[in-house]
This record gives C-alpha cells, structure tokens and sequence, in this order.
DNA sequence: CGGCATGTTGCGCA
DNA sequence: TTGCGCAACATGCC
C-alpha cells in the first residue's frame, strides 16, 4: 500500500476518523512494529490525548495529538489503518489499535501489517526519518527547477535518485517506474546527465503519474503503463518491456522508448 | 517448491 | 570516505 498517493489517501481517512477524537485505550502488543519502544510507553505516551490533525510527508504520516505528542506511522510494504467497532476481534495481522471516543461515539482504529515492515512511533518531538525526508511533491511542491537541482548533485542512477527520500521525498518503485517510462528515460541514465528537456520530461511524468494514482486509486492497478508489465508489450510501440535490476529492485523498461541517450564514450549497458 | 513483492537498513567489499 | 550490490527483515501470494 506504500508509495506517495496511497499513504496521502490514509492520511486523508485518518483525518476523517480521527480528528478530534480522544484516545481513550491503546492496545499495542507487536513489539517488531513498535521498535523501540515497549508497548508500554507506546500506550503511555498515547492514551488521553486528543488528535490534532494529520500530516504526510512522503510515505510517513505524523498523526499531532495534544501534550505536543506525534505518532508517526511508516506503512513498509502492506501497512494500512482500517477503521472497527469496539471490541472487534483481533485479526491476525493487525499490530496496534487504537479506541477513540469523539462526541460521545466510539470507535477504534486498527493498524493492519502482514509483512510488518512498518513502524509506530510516539515521540514528542521529530524523529530523525522524518526530518531526513526530502521535498514532498505534494506538501513541497514539485517544479522543473527544485528537481533539476536535486538530479544535478548525484551521479546515481536516475532512477535509483528519484526513490532517494532524502532527495525527493514520496516516489517508490511504482511511480519512479511510470514516470521514466512515460518521461522516455532510461533508469540508469545518471542523475547529474540529463539535460534541461529531460528534466522538464521527468517533471511532467512525475506529475501524469501522480495525478492518474490519484484519480484512479484503487482500481487503478491495471492501468499503469511499465510497473509489472515486464515481458508484455509497450503501449507505445509493441516492443517487449525488459525487466532488470536496478539497486535491488525489479525495474520494467522498454528498451526502444527508454534507449539510453547516446554517448561518444560509449555509456551504459542495462 | 521457488520466486516474487508498492520499503528500509546495515554490512562487506571495492 | 563514498558508493554499490546484496542480504536481511517477516509474511503472503502465485
């Protein structure tokens, strides 16, 4: 469930059960989830506060309660907040939950993770990944000038720099994926090679990427262009999209749309 | 059974 | 010191 557009569409269900609601009991056992803290601060530090708001930046959500108390929430890879009545029995892979009294109605929120690569966190004040993140493309914006600069000083590949959640903060393998695949960029053009045009390419794709996520969600799998269509053809020119590896992740290209530019030196292989 | 997965971190080796 | 590949983390699905 993670990338940029899924984790703002928690923050936005999570504002809308959430805000104003008072914590009223903390159920939080999972110790991997919550590491490191014990379960027994995480339920200290949370239970009688009121919730504030909701804010994201790239795939962190920072829920603000009051007491100037944050719970920060990193999806991981299958990570979700669902909403239960009270007493509900525990699913299997729910990790935390939270009952919540707001109006005199109560409900309770529950955080799903199979895989449990997600994090909870309550802190009182940032925690070191959040301030690390880069600029948001929705929070920050995003302009053909602020990704120039952060393309210019890295060397990496291009796509390998657009996942850097310290340079840009939100993009994963889906997205990166989509948006050099629309942009016609290979993935493992360097950063710091790109000229002007491709930049402004990148820029837009980003945008078309994001904006169809958007819209689309959740049904909008099957109409994503490259990610997870290796060996079928490219929408654009029939050619087979290649699959390779690129910083350890799957990476789908088409190897005619995304030729890398051409070189005097000779440049990369892929 | 093996392979793969929307993410992050840490280790070992250039 | 920096950069990169790779394994690990824990679990489910095909």
């Amino acid at each position: 469930m993670p990338e940029l557009v899924d984790v703002e569409m928690v923050r936005r269900k999570l504002l809308r059960w959430m805000k104003g609601a008072r914590v009223v009991a903390v159920h939080a056992t999972d110790r991997y989830v919550l590491r490191p803290a014990s379960p027994a601060t995480f339920r200290h530090a949370l239970a009688g506060r009121t919730v504030r708001g909701v804010e994201r930046r790239g795939k962190w959500l920072r829920v603000e309660l009051d007491g100037d108390l944050r719970l920060f929430s990193h999806l991981g890879m299958t990570g979700d907040w669902a909403l239960c009545a009270v007493g509900a029995p525990r699913m299997p892979s729910e990790r935390a939950r939270l009952d919540l009294v707001r109006g005199g109605a109560a409900t309770a929120l529950r955080y799903l993770d199979p895989r449990r690569f997600g994090r909870l966190v309550a802190a009182r004040r940032e925690i070191p990944e959040w301030c690390a993140l880069g600029q948001d493309p929705l929070t920050d914006g995003l302009t053909e000038r602020s990704l120039r600069r952060s393309l210019a000083t890295s060397h990496r590949a291009v796509k390998e720099r657009l996942m850097d959640q310290t340079a840009l903060a939100g993009i994963g393998n889906v997205l990166a994926t989509e948006a050099l695949w629309i942009a016609r960029i290979h993935p493992r053009a360097r950063s710091n090679s790109l000229t002007a045009v491709e930049v402004r390419a990148i820029v837009r794709a980003l945008w078309t990427a994001i904006r169809r996520e958007l819209r689309d969600k959740p049904e909008g799998v099957e109409r994503r262009r490259a990610y997870g269509r290796a060996g079928r053809s490219c929408p654009r020119c029939g050619k087979t999209f290649a699959r390779i590896v690129l910083g350890g992740r799957t990476t789908v290209l088409c190897r005619r749309c995304q030729a890398p530019r051409h070189s005097a030196r000779g440049a990369g292989r892929a």
